[in-house]
DNA sequence: AAGGCCATGTAAGTAGTTACATGATTGA
DNA sequence: TCAATCATGTAACTACTTACATGGCCTT
């Protein structure tokens, strides 16, 4: 039910379309919950069903957004939701997968792959380090610590990655 | 198609009944690509369809296990998907959810989740830091160096992670 | 008037989860 | 004989992905 609340949050932090909350997740939750538009819209029907959010008031008419803000029994719900818990999921990674395989049938051309995600995990770390710079510059409220802890996860990933990939290559070239 | 080639690698490894798969599962493809005793009897019988895998001869009957073992066809399929490659998966988070929606409601016991994620991380490079102990103590060979390099991703996620809740857990207190 | 973008959706399919069903074999 | 465990599955549901549909508005 992530999905749900990670909407919540994005609404409580400003009343908001579907396509707007779809462009906001690129950029910000969805680093750590990504969501397709389709989801969302969804997710904006059961929320307003449930008298969750709702509607502000706009000209209606195709082609108009509809742009839904949280109400009271919204707010309630996510209050309850972020004082539960879950466990962590479980990670599921295809390039493990490949290796391990690789491992068995003799490896094929894993370097290639390998050098390939270095390059994606590189430009994932860029962006968050540009956001960092940009967002989390000087002061430190609790809210921003919150917020900066949790890039610091998403850097602190890419950087594992970036560092486990460049051993691995290593080990596997020393052949 | 990760489970389809994560079953293949494991049945080239030993011909296995489903619910054998299952349990092997469980302590090493598992790690990173878990599957439950219901996907994995789902999955065989579509491999089985597709003349991937067959049954080797058993006295059949309720209550006696299917062994499965790769054909020709199914290690020329994973040699194929082995050379192929796939972008990292999105990843989720409930944890960083809370926490975004912890930093625009006002931050709720998070403390006690935090502290629950980092003993569950615990027990796990316990249990990484233990088959590492018992398979990769000594020799190399090139099928153990790609294992044990899979090994030591999992080490490394789980010391990262207990790395980065400490020191979130000393900034918040740092109140 | 044509193309691109804003905006909201439907449909179909795949993957994964949760709950339950059924029978065989084995040991107390 | 009863309970546990081995073993294979069905069913229903939720989440996510991919592809497509539809129309308005704005710019060239």
């Amino acid at each position: 039910m992530s999905l749900r609340h990670a909407i919540l949050t994005a609404l409580l932090e400003r009343p908001s379309s579907g396509l707007e909350l779809a462009g906001r997740f690129d950029r910000s939750i969805g680093y750590f919950w990504p969501a397709s538009h389709q989801q969302i819209y969804r997710e904006l029907a059961r929320l307003e069903g449930d008298d969750l959010i709702a509607q502000l008031p706009q000209r209606p008419g195709r082609g108009s957004p509809k742009v839904y803000a949280v109400e009271d029994a919204g707010r309630q719900e996510l209050a309850d939701w972020v004082s539960g818990s879950d466990d962590p999921r479980p990670h599921r990674d295809a390039l493990l997968v490949r290796m391990r395989a690789a491992a068995v049938i003799g490896s094929g051309p894993l370097d290639a792959e390998l050098t390939r995600h270095l390059a994606l995990r590189r430009r994932q770390l860029e962006e968050y380090l540009a956001i960092e710079a940009r967002d989390f510059a000087v002061v430190e409220d609790e809210p921003a610590r919150l917020q900066h802890a949790i890039l610091k996860a998403g850097i602190g990933l890419e950087e594992f990655w970036i560092d486990w990939i460049s051993r691995t290559l290593d080990e596997l070239a020393a052949d």
